[in-house]
DNA sequence: AACTACACCAAAATAACATTGGTGTCTAAT
DNA sequence: ATTAGACACCAATGTTATTTTGGTGTAGTT
């Protein structure tokens, strides 16, 4: 008779609107759901997809079934965005966040964060190989995050750094690299640090920016 | 005698600079690696030690003797920020971060998109509790860096909401809320809205920074 | 036609196991 | 007395196996 899953669904719904079942909060798992409420497990699942339809539940095998709406974002791990994102994506949030992390790190760089920063410019400039040379880069730029003194955009920038490392940045990189921009990096850099030194805020999210740009350009060029 | 440990330094500081061991590479277990030297595991782990204190490698019980200096981030997990960040860091990597997103945003948003800006906006400025006052602020600017296509940029703003939905910040909200502000937020989200309807990139951005420079104000407010 | 019972799948969480660096102790050699 | 080697043990981490979860289909029952 129908009377079962409908009164499973007004049950479930009360539960799900009353605070039963507290927002975000995790249900039984259908198979010990539908043993509560005295119904086959078909029946149950006719049930929450229409409870989910209402958005009043979500769902996910492995996870389990959820109250309330469908989370937006963040349900995506960051492996999954590894494959979805590109070089000109990652450029165009490194140029959003690393001129004002310049300027952060400029104002509350320690002296031993100014060398090791120093370093990282100069090792990666005598670097011979490609890969080698990608490393000390990555490691000059989370330097300047870490600089910032601030744990939040030291996380974020994390996703970006792995990203860098992954294959497909650095066969790009290959394309676009050449003696020429090696060598202007390399100047790019450098002013990165010395207005860091001399605790120039401006002239270093001037120096960041500009030299993002430059390293954008460089990509561009292998897309046309 | 001394002689033995004293060239496995050698061998070890030879492989590390010439490349045969790359770097960020993992060298083999401590375990293997005293045999495959001829010397014994303490021994061998003095010569680490050394090699440690000079950033030619770096360990970590459990992973490894990696070649290369420490790796300054990519270690810590998000959840550990979590207790270490705190809302006015979150608001500066939001400065950073959002302007320029509602400036990308202005110029791909779909119309579709827009709409659902506009109803995220009217729903936080109805809503009569905070709970709900703040979950659909969050669903605001969520969907703005939706309206930007860049899979990295929605990936790393996730990272951002989960802060925003813990419990210190909800806290600290409850303690600079006022009527007089919510309904100032209402004004400036309505800015955002137009600017993004308008195609205005420079609007949007410049809309965006002054609400979370309101924000941002109201916070400090609380610290002092 | 609607509900039940059952078997199977893939995604995900959980648990069990193995590996790694870190630490201390004891012995032997010099 | 000092040094180096051999060993046992620990906690952190990686790896693998197992279990649990929602998703799907089929056959039988009422």
């Amino acid at each position: 008779m129908q009377s079962k899953t409908k009164s499973a669904l007004e049950t479930l719904r009360e539960r799900l609107t009353n605070g039963h079942y507290a927002l975000g909060a995790r249900l039984p798992s259908e198979r010990s759901l539908c043993a509560a409420l005295g119904i086959s497990r078909s029946g149950l699942r006719k049930v929450l997809s229409r409870l989910e339809a209402e958005d009043l539940v979500w769902r996910h095998v492995g996870k389990g079934t959820f109250a309330g709406p469908r989370p937006a974002l963040g349900s995506e791990s960051f492996r999954i965005v590894t494959s979805k994102t590109n070089p000109l994506e990652i450029m165009e949030a490194r140029l959003m966040l690393e001129p004002h992390i310049a300027a952060a790190a400029a104002q509350r760089a320690s002296f031993q964060e100014i060398e090791r920063l120093a370093l990282c410019a100069k090792r990666n400039h005598e670097a011979n190989d490609l890969e080698t040379n990608e490393k000390w880069d990555v490691l000059f730029h989370e330097t300047l995050v870490i600089a910032t003194r601030n744990s939040l955009l030291i996380a974020l920038y994390g996703g970006i750094s792995k990203m860098r490392l992954s294959d497909e940045w650095c066969l790009r990189k290959q394309q676009w690299i050449t003696p020429e921009n090696w060598e202007s990096f390399k100047k790019q850099h450098g002013s990165v640090v010395q207005a860091v030194r001399e605790r120039d805020e401006a002239g270093a999210e001037k120096a960041m920016h500009e030299h993002l740009i430059s390293v954008r350009q460089h990509i561009q060029s292998t897309y046309l």
